[in-house]
DNA sequence: CTAATATATGAACGATTGTTCATATATCTG
DNA sequence: CAGATATATGAACAATCGTTCATATATTAG
């Protein structure tokens, strides 16, 4: 629908089309916005981002990513538990090592989409 | 890949496979990192979440906006405002109205790849 | 012109967040 | 068993965030 098209159904809605129309508009629940949120959110901070973006690739481990992305194990552990909690990543455990990876493919296409939106402008 | 290939590699770098071995691990740039995280940033709030919502259907002016969430117009001009600082909205002006829809399809495309990611599971 | 409508924005407050430090748990090696 | 490695987590502090209130700008009606 593009603005000319809307703008007519404004105009026969309302006799007086100075004052706003109230539209039929469609709202996604609210219990959906607040988890909908809730999931960008945790994708709303740079390590996350590059802890996402490695975990593209395929299973890493804890210390791999520490090294990898020159933090202490302490703040990869944080951030894979926030990405954890809402279940954007998964893991195994092989002995002493946990290896993550993104829990579905969602995940990754949600990452190539940001990625996409940025570059093209 | 999956974790048993991963696995191998791993064990073929290292004598030593109770040490993490240093793994190829590709990350975005920091920059990149920082802006996805920005843009996902914006889409972190409930309340902008269901802006992007209304808007999924078609141009809105924040009076439309503010009557169908039922928030004040300054609230609704905030976010709107943030929505706009990292392009994720474009909008016209049309006398004393301002009709705000989603850039491109890239934002549609985000919203509904996060509703699906929360509905399966 | 004045009044009303529509939107934008600066300031400020309380709330949330990301990181770090310290510590705890678990597994493996010898 | 002791020591090293790998990961998790609680506490706390500075920084960031979302909202509200008040005010400013712009357009239209009369």
């Amino acid at each position: 629908m593009d603005l000319c098209e809307m703008e007519e159904e404004v105009a026969s809605d309302a006799l007086d089309t100075s004052v706003c129309a109230q539209a039929d508009v469609h709202l996604v629940e609210e219990a959906l916005a607040v988890q909908l949120a809730e999931t960008f959110k945790v994708l709303s901070d740079p390590t996350r981002v590059r802890i996402v973006s490695a975990l593209a690739r395929g299973y890493l481990c804890v210390h791999q990513l520490a090294e990898a992305l020159e933090l202490t194990h302490s703040a990869v552990s944080h951030q894979l538990g926030t990405l954890r909690e809402m279940r954007l990543v998964t893991f195994v455990k092989e002995g002493r090592h946990v290896y993550y990876a993104l829990d579905d493919d969602h995940i990754a296409a949600l990452y190539r989409l940001g990625l996409e939106h940025i570059q093209h402008r």
